[in-house]
DNA sequence: TCCGTTATTTGCCGTATGACAAATATATAG
DNA sequence: CTATATATTTGTCATACGGCAAATAACGGA
């Protein structure tokens, strides 16, 4: 069991047992993402960003969905004229400010949402069922050293850490 | 440690160890997807697919690209003019069969390519780096367990088995 | 109250994608 | 050689996105 320090040499040339982890991590990856293809035919990729994101907050106002789509407002609200039309979200005026929309899911739109979570936690499911459980194990704490790294790196950066890994994760493969 | 038998469950309510699992991958999921953000000016989610199919394949005609993206051959003649325009992909004559076209990337869809991965790779590293040796170790053997259990998944499912994980991966965060 | 600011919508335009049908070129069976 | 099948392109249409500018509505300060 190799021990070596941290390298200097962040990025460049990393030691041959990383590169095998980038190779295996492809099935964690692809197990993750496959649930969101079942949804394909329903929504489009920006249209589920947009579900997600305004799940997230539980309520989110057009400018700030734009903000976090990383669009002006204006398509953002063009984009939230299609998913109202389709039902998935209500437009609701803002009592403290009325000037402001407050954006929050319809039933519909919560429960596609909760399908596509469902559909990816039982694809995890089954290959964690058909792991050894040492298998699991050791994937529970390097999983949760690579999230407790990212973290700390994540931090050191900062601008707005609003959003967790989970729900960048789960925009990302939207 | 505990060390249950696999439940014959498979999907529903999983063990707590299994959620824990779940939450933390996602980590993984963004640091891995996270590089796919930086080509978003460059190229659509579809041209990089495209790019990304034609890679893997070395030589790809237009009919197997078109399956592969899930189009119709006439979508897919469609992309390749504008990728062909961009300079990143080539068409040329097959030679056996002259009804068929032969996609290839140009020095410059390949090292866009090429360019990407190693983005991702740095991003990767990166965390790594933070990373106790131990995690990492815990990581690189959770990983195989991992991608060993998918892979025995896929190969009893096996419609057509010519795509790997990682390629399944790449094109899944395209 | 009047004015500048802010949040959202709408009009307009352009590009990307996606499908279907028709045309073209080539291969292959008979 | 002819008829049919296959691979690709092109014409045409529809929809989704994306941005800019102008219009609208509401807030907030002077």
């Amino acid at each position: 069991m190799k021990d070596e320090p941290v390298p200097p040499f962040i990025g460049h040339l990393p030691p041959t047992e990383w590169s095998v982890i980038e190779r295996e991590a492809a099935a964690l990856v692809a197990v993750w993402g496959r649930s969101r293809q079942a949804f394909a035919t329903k929504v489009s990729s920006v249209q589920l960003q947009a579900l997600l994101t305004i799940e997230q907050h539980e309520t989110i106002n057009l400018g700030r969905l734009a903000a976090a789509l990383g669009a002006v407002p204006s398509s953002a609200s063009r984009l939230c004229d299609r998913l109202e039309a389709a039902g998935l979200v209500r437009r609701s005026h803002c009592e403290e400010d009325k000037r402001e929309l407050t954006l929050s899911l319809t039933p519909s739109g919560r429960s596609l949402v909760e399908e596509l979570q469902q559909r990816r936690r039982a694809d995890l499911a089954r290959v964690l069922s058909e792991m050894p459980p040492a298998g699991r194990i050791a994937l529970l704490r390097g999983l949760q050293a690579f999230a407790g790294a990212a973290d700390s790196i994540m931090e050191r950066q900062a601008e707005e850490p609003e959003d967790d890994w989970t729900s960048i994760a789960a925009r990302l493969l939207a």
